[in-house]
DNA sequence: CTTCTGACA
DNA sequence: TGTCAGTA
């Protein structure tokens, strides 16, 4: 009845440009959990989200380690509500890191543009 | 033929 | 992360 969509590792890999190496080495970072099937990883959909998000943190400049740490903040608020104020903190901190970088490309947009400008 | 784990660059 | 090995 379930017509769950899945993926194969070597299928959620060439749809994100990844190779399966780096599907398993971020497995073994904890930042996906996939459902074995047996041996084989079989890969939903909420898995393809995450690793949207975690590539998504990697373009931004976040190293692994703090792409795992936003990414179990946001799933832990359910769980670990006695938490919330220490997640919020996280949270906002993370809000703070991501305005200085836009501070930072917003910057550095300007100012390419405007050397473009000056050779065209 | 595809995927897996482990090891080494 | 890439890649090569030896499997299941």
């Amino acid at each position: 009845m379930d017509a769950e969509i899945t993926f194969s590792i070597n299928e959620l890999a060439s749809d994100f440009n990844v190779t399966t190496r780096t599907l398993r080495f971020y497995e073994a970072k904890a930042l996906i959990s996939p459902k074995k099937e047996g041996q084989r990883r079989i890969y939903s959909q909420s898995d393809r989200e995450r690793l949207s998000f975690i590539l998504r943190g990697k373009r931004l400049g976040f190293s692994l380690a703090e792409i795992a740490e936003m990414l179990d903040l946001y799933e832990s608020d359910n769980k670990k509500k006695f938490q919330s104020k220490v997640i919020i903190d996280n949270i906002k901190e993370h809000i703070e890191i991501l305005k200085y970088k836009r501070k930072d490309i917003d910057k550095t947009l300007q100012e390419m543009l405007s050397l473009v400008k000056e050779y065209e």
